[in-house]
DNA sequence: GGTCGGGAGAATGTATACATGAAAGCGAGC
DNA sequence: GCTCGCTTTCATGTATACATTCTCCCGACC
């Protein structure tokens, strides 16, 4: 593919380190130490900060430096909240204005191949990954079909929160993705018959729903986390 | 107030320039001359292309530097009911939550204080800059009592597009700005009385139609433009 | 003993030199 | 005459040296 800068491949390494919970939120980020670990000079580390702090990843302040920003589930939650308003717009406007052949053939094989994937009644480790980039291949080309190149900006930067990633799966519960998998199913059905406000109402409950699964999951974990040290 | 960086001056003359319309669509931004340009040396020009390559006014190719992006009335629209959606949410989720003392002290102000710049039945020239302010104080109070930091980030976001900043209003029409500011009463009302939907659909409706109006007038105003050349 | 001020150290901000890669023009060969 | 490829030139990418400012600590003065 194509030639990647430092600078680019530092912002990929150091956003992965960020989204991944390596760092403690609040933890500040010394240029030089980060640089030394990156294997590259001062130039590419400050180039990658100002990257993730315009991406909402880090705080900052002019002269005192860099800081991994605190997320709650209640930012988690508001991230889907706005993404499904966004993705929910764009299906609308995809819906509106009718697609292409060719996207309305991604978004149908899509179905399909997720049809495939989950056809024994349960999603295996190994088809984990064309599961997950099927997901994204059908929330993509919807927002390149809505033709407003600004809500595939602005839904980019709703997955840059520490676990709220569309990369990010609850894969636990095959019940879950069943019913997800389901929704493109009605998305796709609603789109292509022109139906837009029916496309949105369930690309937002899509979006909203995976929020909620996540959420849940989330406070499960804190809850098992906790539990161990109290006892009744 | 605080002390600014060349960094963040360069990017803000930078990204006043771009949003005026200085620069021709697609137009190449080489950085020598606009360091020259700006009395620095390179590298606060790279940060702030980088800044405003995140932001969304800049195109990039790796090796093959910067341009300005184009935007058309479509990309307008679209960031209009972007933004409509997104501080529709983030009016229904303060309403939600109900706003503190001391910011529902500031819209009732800002109300107050539109009611009075507007009391004479027309917006004079010099109130300009204090209406202005206070519907930018109206807007972010609530962003901010949303209590989700990544709306007002995105929010934020769909402001950087040339003629879609919120500072932008179309002025001529006194009907229109009555309209508006009548909408910030019925809102402030609605969030007072924690009508979350009502208050959401409020401004939902509030946003859009300023985008509308401003759809208006960008294309009457190519109309004139045009129309002089050709005589039918 | 507490507080204010100065200085040492360290981190960020900026400039510049050097490296790398791309694009364009010129020349040679087909 | 056209095309391919080399060379030159210039813009971007990176490293590094230097400047500025913040922080923290220590000492003097109140």
């Amino acid at each position: 593919m194509s030639k990647r800068t430092r600078s680019q491949s530092v912002t990929d390494q150091l956003r992965e380190l960020i989204l991944q919970g390596t760092f403690n939120p609040g933890e500040r980020l010394y240029e030089i130490p980060l640089a030394e670990r990156m294997g590259v000079s001062r130039t590419p580390v400050r180039e990658a900060l100002n990257t993730l702090r315009i991406e909402g990843l880090l705080d900052y302040e002019t002269q005192r430096g860099y800081g991994v920003r605190e997320f709650g589930t209640h930012d988690i939650v508001a991230a889907y909240e706005a993404r499904a308003a966004l993705e929910g717009l764009a299906c609308r406007m995809a819906a509106e204005n009718g697609l292409s052949k060719e996207d309305l053939a991604i978004l149908e094989r899509c179905v399909a191949d997720g049809d495939s994937l989950l056809s024994s009644g349960k999603l295996l480790p190994e088809n984990l990954a064309r599961y997950r980039q099927m997901n994204v291949d059908f929330h993509e080309t919807i927002l390149r079909a809505s033709g407003a190149r600004i809500l595939g900006d602005l839904v980019r930067q709703t997955h840059n929160i520490p676990f709220a990633s569309n990369r990010i799966m609850v894969w636990d519960d095959y019940q879950i993705i069943h019913r997800s998998h389901d929704d493109h199913h009605r998305i796709f059905d609603a789109i292509s018959r022109r139906q837009a406000k029916r496309a949105e109402a369930l690309m937002q409950e899509h979006v909203f729903f995976a929020g909620q699964v996540l959420k849940k999951h989330i406070e499960a974990k804190a809850r098992i986390a906790e539990e161990p040290g109290e006892r009744g």
